[in-house]
RNA sequence: GCGGAAGUAGCUCAUUUGGCAGAGCGAUAGCCUUCCAAGCUAUAGGUGGCGGGUUCGAGCCCCGUCUUCCGCUCCA
């Protein structure tokens, strides 16, 4: 674990040291859990997404892509259970330091009253054995109904006290209660506080009744459900089908932290696949194989990858699934496939009043979608293919490098050009192949510093191929060719640099589709 | 948000009763070098996180604040 930690620290040094993520606003002393992608952060981060995006909408006919804006209309947020499920009101107890949400607490107290009206039936129940009737029972017996009085009245103040945001009577009614921590048993709670885990803002126009007040997505997804009549129509799409998108999301953490695992701005790749009601498990399964596939396809080895299944499910979802990678911190979720149900198409029919659903012509009948979601953190991706990267290795001569093995297909440079001395013309033939060659690859030049001292360089930022120039190829146009990983090089002619570097790069990873 | 530790050059760290702020690596320019870091020369780089206080004098002592790291509740 000990060595775990210093990785993960190690990690952040040398992106920071070789241009991959900043600290925002760093000069000003940061802010808390929000990065930038450097240099060469922000190829690598483009072309897994690239990656992402042909995998998905390129290699699927039957996937398309949009790209929705930030700004939603406020209701879609009533609508998805965000602007009520990500308010919940918490309390701390001061003597164990945990917090707990205040209506899971509230529901926990009344279960166990729930608990005491069972015991009193199952009591009576062996008494009378089948001539009981539970129902009469529970609405004679003096003590039944006096605890069940005693819930109805609970959640009655309670709800009153949600609805008016009254904090301070919210607290009157978990002390009222008696309620303890489970952990310290105390009843020492601070005030009631709500995290409101949108991020909110003014927009000038809106004619809803907040003044204009509007939120940024907490979740891309539900750009896609609000167009999703637009795409099925203006696509003509045929069930089942898919749309994609990706973006920036935005949470107000309560804990943000562990890099760029948990930022409060972060990007997600999302498809939502749109079935055919009671078939939504066997896609389920299958997104679920196919996604783990699209992450082996990269070459990473599948131990590092677990499948975890949801015992407890989202208010949304009838199964649910993630696909961890095995992070400096252990095992972490990095994507999400989840059966989502018709729950968001039918909450948005009912906040839209506008029908949201689609005519089979198999069954001659309209129906609305069943839908699976396979959601992927960007920056967790990025993370992954980090850590998986970086390798401290020490080689056969004694000396040590830093490097990192980023699949070719995702490394920001592709190519270094490298005179092996800065003299004879070679700087000269060697610019003349970094143009012929830049439109094909990203390509970096480099005639400082000894010859090993660049291949280390190009090592540290995960440069799969280097070029270098010598004697022999102001003679005869041949170069060699070195790979970043075996340090093997190879000597190849000017004219073969593009189709080799192509093909090997083809090599390193199997078409995922 | 709460509790614990830390913050000195781009990075790693020195600087002790409180008395002129330093080194290595890295960077830049040049020299030397014909294939895997650590050859030579020169240069740049610091209001010691920030703000206040104590003191003749603070990187060091005190207070506040910000940030980072380590432990606790949600999520992609």
């Amino acid at each position: 674990m000990a060595n775990n930690e210093t990785l993960l620290k190690k990690i952040i040094a040398h992106s920071k040291e070789y241009g991959y993520i900043f600290p925002s606003s760093e000069i000003y002393d940061s802010l808390a859990a929000v990065y930038d992608y450097g240099q060469y952060g922000v190829e690598l981060k483009n072309n897994i997404r690239n990656y992402w995006w042909e995998s998905m909408v390129h290699y699927h006919e039957n996937i398309v892509g949009i790209d929705s804006a930030i700004f939603m209309h406020p209701t879609v947020w009533k609508a998805s259970g965000h602007t009520d499920a990500f308010n919940d009101i918490f309390i701390d107890n001061k003597d164990s330091k945990k917090r707990y949400r205040v209506d899971l607490l509230i529901e926990e107290h009344i279960a166990k009253i729930e608990d005491k009206i069972l015991k009193e039936i199952s009591k009576v129940s062996q008494k009378y054995g089948d001539t009981f009737d539970e129902k009469m029972f529970r609405t004679t017996n003096k003590r039944i109904i006096e605890y069940q009085n005693t819930i109805n009245e609970i959640n009655k103040k309670f709800n009153e006290a949600l609805d008016k945001k009254d904090f301070a009577e919210i607290k009157k009614i978990i002390e009222y209660l008696g309620i303890v921590c489970p952990v310290s048993g105390s009843k020492n709670w601070t005030e009631p506080r709500q995290f409101n885990l949108m991020f909110s803002t003014q927009i000038g126009s809106t004619s809803n009744e907040d003044n204009g007040l509007i939120y940024l997505r907490p979740e891309t997804a539900q750009g896609i459900f609000v167009n999703f009549l637009n795409v099925q129509k203006s696509g003509r799409m045929k069930i089942p089908f898919g749309i994609a998108q990706t973006g920036k999301a935005f949470r107000n953490e309560i804990v943000a932290r562990q890099f760029i695992f948990r930022m409060r701005e972060f990007e997600q790749m999302e498809m939502q696949f749109f079935v055919k009601p009671g078939t939504e498990l066997e896609w389920f399964s299958y997104w679920k194989e196919q996604r783990l596939k699209w992450h082996l396809s990269l070459g990473i080895p599948s131990n590092m990858f677990r499948y975890h299944d949801h015992e407890r499910l989202a208010h949304y979802a009838n199964a649910a699934c993630d696909i961890e990678f095995n992070f400096p911190m252990g095992f972490k979720e990095l994507e999400g496939i989840h059966s989502r149900t018709d729950f968001d198409l039918k909450s948005h029919e009912e906040y839209s009043g506008k029908k949201l659903r689609y005519f089979d012509n198999e069954l001659n009948e309209s129906y609305i979608p069943y839908v699976i979601e396979t959601s992927i953190g960007l920056d967790r991706m990025f993370l992954a293919i980090l850590s998986y990267s970086y390798k401290e290795e020490k080689l056969d001569d004694g000396s040590e490098r830093v490097v990192l093995n980023i699949p070719s297909l995702l490394a920001p440079i592709k190519v270094a050009i490298l005179p092996l001395v800065k003299k004879d013309g070679m700087p000269e033939k060697a610019k003349n192949i970094f143009n012929s060659i830049k439109t094909d690859f990203l390509c970096q030049y480099d005639e400082k510093d000894a010859i090993g001292r660049r291949y280390r360089r190009q090592d540290a930022i995960g440069t799969p191929y280097c070029i270098t120039i010598d004697t022999q190829t102001l003679e005869d146009d041949t170069v060699t060719i070195r790979e970043r990983d075996s340090m093997k090089q190879d000597r190849i002619t000017i004219n073969e640099i593009s189709n080799t570097v192509n093909k090997r790069i083809k090599e390193s990873y199997k078409l995922a589709c």
